[in-house]
DNA sequence: CGAGTTTGACCTGCGC
DNA sequence: GCGCAGGTCAAACTCG
């Protein structure tokens, strides 16, 4: 893609800016297009006071508009570069580097980890997974990397995401004091689900499950995801989703088809996407996390397409 | 007593 | 070929 990524990048995570706090802390009436009746109702104030709060709302307003059409801008841009990559992957299978370089993957997604970035070891996740597995079987296998809040002083490697797991191994890696736990689904082997649990070498309280492969029978029960003791942000389904959970409501962000959602209820009610863009805008830039969340994954797409096109 | 967990041994792949 | 590291196995152990 011919757009500087940087540039956009840049931008978009600059979401937290004061105008969309302001905009977070003001009634939404507050912030229509219509601000006469605004001054009408502040008549008891100075011309001059009055001339410059509309002014500045004028302004939240005009950079609430630069922010929401970033934010749609940036989904597009990745659901573009998304496509195209798994476009590019598709037509060219044989691409796939030899199982030499899984190591190498690895390495240089722990040198990402050390960036202090949490989100940075899902950014190369979809990579390295594409590099990790050349077999054909394995490449299938859906990996994805969920990240889980948990208490710092609560040593159990426990995910709880529905399923029922066994655990069959635990293992202290070299790049990680914390040990890792192997989990096999307690459905195996008529399902080949497995998952690793460690804790981040950044933050002890994050707990990095990595699923492989994808279930082939029904939910258990869906209880820790929507029970609202959760947050997730789910970046993208295939072959990477990234999920930061902790307490709090639950904000599920699928940009793998934000175009085709947003266009149905655009064309119903462009302003109801529009306050929805912006509630979601508001929603997400509240949460520190969601930053390095969205920043990973697409910086990862990004490196990933600026390498496909090297190559 | 059965199911699940723990943990040391073993296997496999990679780098040197 | 050797050593290292990640991943898996399976016997021993724990718990309800």
């Amino acid at each position: 893609m011919a757009m500087d990524s940087s540039n956009w990048m840049a931008a978009s995570l600059d979401l937290n800016a004061n105008p969309l706090r302001l905009f977070d802390d003001t009634p939404k009436k507050e912030v229509q297009d219509d601000f006469t009746g605004l001054g009408l109702k502040v008549v008891s104030l100075k011309e001059e006071e009055t001339g410059v709060l509309v002014d500045k709302l004028n302004q939240v307003n005009a950079e609430n508009r630069k922010l929401t059409e970033m934010l749609t801008v940036m989904c597009e841009n990745y659901n573009a570069l998304r496509s195209h990559v798994m476009e590019y992957i598709s037509k060219n299978p044989e691409r796939e580097s030899p199982s030499s370089r899984k190591r190498k993957a690895e390495s240089t997604n722990n040198n990402s980890n050390n960036n202090g970035v949490v989100g940075n070891s899902e950014s190369s996740s979809s990579d390295e997974d594409s590099f990790k597995k050349p077999r054909e079987e394995t490449i299938k296998a859906k990996i994805s990397r969920v990240y889980t809040r948990t208490d710092a002083s609560d040593t159990s490697l426990v995910v709880k995401d529905g399923y029922q797991w066994r655990k069959y191994g635990q293992k202290v890696t070299r790049d990680n004091p914390s040990s890792r736990a192997y989990f096999k689904c307690s459905f195996a082997p008529s399902c080949p689900v497995k998952k690793k649990v460690q804790r981040s070498v950044e933050d002890q309280s994050i707990l990095v499950a990595t699923y492989e492969g994808e279930h082939n029978h029904p939910h258990p029960g869906r209880i820790e995801s929507t029970s609202g003791a959760n947050r997730s942000v789910n970046l993208g389904s295939v072959p990477c989703a990234s999920s930061l959970s902790s307490s709090g409501p639950a904000i599920t962000l699928d940009l793998t088809k934000p175009k085709s959602n947003s266009d149905a209820k655009a064309s119903k009610s462009p302003e109801l996407h529009h306050f929805l863009v912006e509630q979601t805008a508001s929603s997400l830039t509240k949460d520190p996390s969601f930053k390095a969340a969205l920043a990973a994954p697409i910086s990862g797409r990004i490196l990933h397409h600026n390498q496909t096109e090297k190559w």
